[in-house]
DNA sequence: TTGAAAGCGCTAACAA
DNA sequence: TTGTTAGCGCTTTCAA
């Protein structure tokens, strides 16, 4: 409990009897200092416990070897690799992860960045609920990249969720299914957005009716209006014109288009095959395991952190996102199409 | 992009007809500037679009209004319930968290603690590997309040495994289950060691029988050998000596539990109920639904940033930790035992 | 109530 | 290769 003061650069240059610029150097340059003298200023340090203060030298340099990580809702398991992912790119080069919590609000977003961007060396913002202007004011204060989300002008890594929509709609339509209904995500959702777009580029491409409903909130508790939704669409439709497959905006809405459907008694996959986004922990383990686009979040959030701390780079109004990969992982919420009858 | 070079207290002090120290006053210390002064400091500034550089004041102050929080691993779903409850506390006073990952390590978690020490304020050591000795260590290099551990001296939150471990046993005797197997987790574990002890003081007064196996490590994927052991032991017991209950570690090695024993055929909760520890995102998606003690981790991380913030509350060798109570949540994993014909 | 000056701990010219 | 000097941007004595 009882701190002393910790031993400055002062302290250690007049122990070892040479200057506080010499103690610097054996720090920070080693090579400009006498072997002799470096050695001997260190085992100096070493015996004082003295380290340099990291504040000091960021007041210095500007540069405080810390960025932060700003994600919609930290306690939603989607964004959990991307932090995971961060952290590990940033300690990997002696460097601090600073967690923020933009709430879902552009407002609240754009207050962290504000009170942030003076502490930091920059920021990953993912899934950013920003708008284009926003995101270039907070661009102007500190360099940002964007993951899964994009606006010319800033760096960013991005999912395939076209090449996933792709994959989705290859495999319902493989397993005989002719119409799907697509549970849209919040209104202003860039991934949304894609997903959407995706979904319905590959429909056409394989010849599968998509009709879209929602907006849903992207939750647990929302798959409940939404499975009512669809079976409301089901019974309305004539025999031959009922959906057989649900695509969900993501894994969490489908989790609770599942319970809901198991509790009205509609089965999947016979009935009705069910698909996410995400592959988010305990997509494999509801029931039944849920089929579901696999996007590689830790290796994005270490891509974004790359892209930020390799800033030299320079980032034209036309450098696309790097786009990382996707994959369907097929579990048993998807299975043949039932027959018409 | 381009980002051109800050306004300071300096160009502030200029522009205004005033000293920097004037400047300096409106901004922290409001109450000794004259109100004509401090509005036309402020309006200078506001004009200039200054802003006091925190790490500045942090190095003039040696406060940085910044806390770490450490947890064994930000990727398992436990733990981002004090995350979220940190950043909480923390944003709600303007201050942020800088988020560490202590893989699970005593040595990893040390050397954070190292690196960090002088650019934070404090630490939240969550489920700490640390052993008392390190403890000491660290709490000497900057305050430090402990989550879910205990070590005289220092401050710290736990959630009640003792009473929690009375109502899972309470529930297990209350349906007729009268031997139990406990899946240890990983030695070592404070937590494990709490909830077994617990479990047995429990066990002991409600005339249930408890025998521990393991230690398991605390993923889903340790349970499949969890299960088989319980599986073993099943068989080989006598008829009316077999264990009808399991309680596991935690929630992910339940989960774990629960897969492989669907596999093997046992049925749940009508063979074998099941229990875990959390209620972690995911356990009441699994199947059947798991049956687990709630911890209210968001509470418990708050507390800590408080305890930690509040650190004039002299906290002397004899000061307990504060305790967060558990509840269980009873869902379709446990059961009446099984007849023992 | 305000200003001048010193200093937080460190780094980076500039000389020597 | 090393020491001296002058800041980084801010706060805080100490006087006025």
């Amino acid at each position: 409990m009882e701190r002393p003061r910790r031993p400055t650069i002062t302290d250690v240059a007049a122990e070892a009897g040479v200057a506080a610029s010499t103690v610097s150097r054996a720090f920070t340059h080693p090579g400009r200092v006498n072997q002799h003298t470096r050695a001997h200023v260190l085992e100096v340090a070493a015996r004082l416990g003295y380290a340099p203060n990291p504040l000091a030298q960021a007041l210095e340099s500007g540069r405080t070897s810390t960025v932060a990580l700003v994600v919609p809702d930290i306690a939603n398991p989607f964004f959990v690799g991307f932090v995971k992912g961060a952290e590990r790119a940033l300690a990997s080069s002696q460097r601090t992860l600073v967690l923020a919590d933009g709430r879902e609000s552009a407002v609240a977003e754009e207050a962290v960045v504000q009170r942030l961007h003076r502490s930091v060396d920059g920021f990953v913002l993912v899934a950013s609920r920003l708008d284009d202007d926003a995101l270039r004011r907070a661009a102007a204060l500190a360099p940002v990249v964007l993951v899964n989300r994009v606006t010319t002008g800033l760096p960013g890594v991005v999912a395939d969720y076209v090449g996933g929509a792709e994959q989705i709609v290859s495999h319902l339509a493989s397993l005989g299914h002719r119409r799907a209904v697509v549970l849209g995500g919040p209104t202003g959702s860039w991934s949304g957005a894609r997903r959407w777009t995706g979904l319905q580029v590959a429909a056409g491409r394989h010849g599968v009716e998509v009709e879209r409903l929602g907006p849903f909130s992207p939750t647990f508790e929302a798959g409940a209006a939404a499975a009512d939704a669809v079976l409301g669409l089901r019974s309305a439709a004539g025999r031959d014109a009922r959906p057989t497959a649900v695509v969900a905006h993501n894994d969490l809405l489908a989790m609770g288009v599942l319970a809901r459907l198991a509790e009205r008694g509609a089965s999947v996959p016979d009935e009705l095959s069910v698909v996410g986004f995400d592959d988010v922990f305990g997509a494999a383990l509801c029931s039944p395991p849920l089929t579901t686009l696999a996007e590689r979040s830790e290796r994005a959030g270490a891509l974004a952190v790359d892209a930020l701390l390799s800033g030299g780079a320079p980032v034209g109004p036309g450098q696309p996102p790097q786009v990382v990969p996707t994959h369907l992982v097929v579990r048993r919420s998807t299975g043949p199409a039932p027959a018409p009858a």
